[in-house]
RNA sequence: GGGCCGUUAGCUCAGCUGGUAGAGCACUGGACUUUUAAUCCAUUGGUCGUUGGUUCGAAUCCAACACGGCCCA
């Protein structure tokens, strides 16, 4: 099979022109430099008249990718794309040293150019340079998706991402967005003087959160490794040591199903801060939030997949159990610590549960099943069972909770903050609770960390903290649909042979 | 894990109750010195996701599998 008949004539057209282009001499040429930006030229000169341009005449070398040409015999339209958007070249034959102008025109849509020339305005008043001078740095050999859909193609998308930033700008916003929430948050943090810093993600006990990691294994020390799951014990043993306000904006993994809302690894935000507790670490949240869209969206409103949400107005605030109560009104508030009563509420909506469950863990069950999606606009919901919340402080009047909250918006968590578990002897009860209940086959439960023990035996500060979901974050501020559009690189599954592959 | 939908040219998509596989864009050749989904003429281009089955005959019907999307658990 000949490579022609393999990849087809378009690529080995442009292989043969690649071909010729390496006798000629060097083809990939690196001494090119531009001296701005076709953003940076459409700002500046956006409102000059062509009489202007005319008077004062404007010199520019640009380089990027060629998105599309028109060509009228003796002269061509082009339009080169770089990092900051796109900028029209007029190209005409006898303005161009001799063959230029033919070495141009074999050139293809998607090869990387440098142009030099002055800034005029066309007939149709588009800025554009006045090509005298062009060079080819960069021979593509595959064509490019269709200008005019672009790439619609959901897998190819994400498997490819390289192809749909070249040519979506939708999804270069995205990411760009991204970006910029992230700067955000190191910039709130950093002036609250919070201390960024990086622990381990291969643990030896994957802890900090109740999910199944994944297994690596270290060949040298032949041991298993696990990839954490949370960041959490390591951050607070931070906080011992005294460094009091810490955070991490960090990649954890958890090694479970895949959805529009879980990528087995995605971007946290953990933050612990010393003599603060679960209710300032709320008003920090609503105040970073709200912030932040004010700051990045310039506004407060916002709609996500169609539904309006406002981070404007005081989030509410209440209680699991009310919570429960008010989606389901023949429930009794008196009765939800009741194990009998909270399963036969769970068995009446058809809402699974184990026998091993306690009335804490059949609370989050009704909770997640009939409140969570309801709460659009932003709640904090507080007062989650300690049964549920092993890391979090009981609270001082009522021992069945813990000073704990989650933000919901758009109808999913968003955060979670607690006033951190700083009695070294309850950790240790919490703990030995979670090993039961691995023992008896809870895969996620937690496993007894000694050394965390040891620590906190040293004494924590009274300590607020926060996890943050980043990547969930993004897809409330971006209106995007899947975590997968919010990730440059989602996990995918193997490619096949019969799938696509562009 | 379950249900539904999808996979056809490089890209975006048609293809009816089974009868030799189509369009637009892109590409190639030609015309064209202010176009912008440029225009006009001519041409090229296919393992119809994979494997198997039914049939004289399968892109089409059936099954399994792969990958993706949506919904549910």
């Amino acid at each position: 099979m000949t490579d022609e008949s393999r990849e087809g004539h378009l690529i080995a057209d442009r292989r043969r022109k690649l071909e010729a282009l390496r006798e000629r001499g060097n083809a990939f040429p690196n001494d090119f430099r531009r001296d701005t930006l076709a953003a940076s030229v459409q700002r500046t000169y956006g409102s000059w008249s062509d009489e202007h341009l005319a008077r004062e005449p404007v010199r520019v070398r640009v380089a990027g990718r060629m998105m599309s040409r028109r060509v009228m015999g003796k002269a061509s339209f082009a339009h080169l794309q770089d990092r900051s958007g796109q900028i029209q070249l007029f190209v005409q034959r006898d303005a161009l040293a001799d063959g230029l102008y033919r070495d141009f025109k074999s050139w293809d849509i998607g090869d990387i150019v440098a142009a030099e020339g002055e800034l005029f305005r066309t007939k149709t008043g588009e800025l554009s340079i006045r090509t005298s001078d062009m060079r080819l740095l960069v021979k593509s050999l595959r064509p490019l998706p269709e200008k005019y859909h672009g790439l619609a193609d959901q897998e190819i998308r994400y498997r490819q991402r390289y192809l749909d930033l070249i040519m979506s700008e939708d999804t270069r916003k995205v990411f760009r967005m991204r970006t910029r929430m992230i700067r955000y948050l190191r910039n709130f943090l950093d002036a609250l003087e919070f201390t960024e810093v990086e622990t381990p993600m291969m643990q030896v006990i994957a802890g900090g959160a109740l999910a199944r990691p994944f297994v690596t294994h270290h060949n040298a020390l032949d041991m298993d490794l696990y990839l954490r799951i949370a960041p959490e014990l390591y951050l607070k043993r931070l906080v011992i040591g005294g460094l009091e306000r810490v955070y991490e904006i960090n990649r954890s993994f958890r090694n479970e199903g895949m959805s529009t809302q879980h990528n087995p690894e995605f971007t946290m935000l953990e933050l612990y801060r010393a003599y603060a507790d679960c209710d300032d670490i709320m008003d920090m949240t609503e105040i970073l939030v709200r912030g932040m869209a004010e700051a990045l969206l310039e506004s407060t409103a916002l709609t996500w997949q169609g539904v309006s949400i406002d981070l404007g107005p005081a989030f509410r605030r209440t209680s699991v159990e009310q919570s429960i109560r008010e989606q389901n009104p023949d429930l009794e508030v008196a009765r939800l610590r009741d194990v009998e009563y909270l399963r036969d509420a769970c068995s009446r909506r058809e809402i699974p549960f184990r026998p091993q469950h306690g009335p804490g863990k059949l609370q989050i069950e009704l909770f997640e099943k009939t409140v969570e999606g309801k709460l659009v606009q932003p709640s904090f919901i507080t007062g989650y069972p300690a049964e549920v919340s092993p890391l979090a402080r009981s609270n001082d009047a009522d021992a069945f909770i813990t000073d704990r909250f989650e933000l919901f918006i758009g109808g999913r968590e968003m955060a979670n903050g607690f006033s951190e578990l700083n009695d070294a002897e309850d950790q240790a009860r919490r703990f030995r609770e979670q090993a039961e209940r691995r023992a008896e086959g809870d895969e996620e439960a937690m496993i007894f960390d000694a050394d965390y023990i040891r620590a906190l035996e040293y004494g924590m500060p009274p300590t607020g903290g926060l996890g943050v979901g980043v990547d969930r974050l993004v897809m409330l501020f971006t209106d995007s649909p899947s975590i997968r559009d919010v990730l440059l690189f989602p996990h995918m599954r193997r490619e096949g042979p019969g799938s696509a592959t562009g």
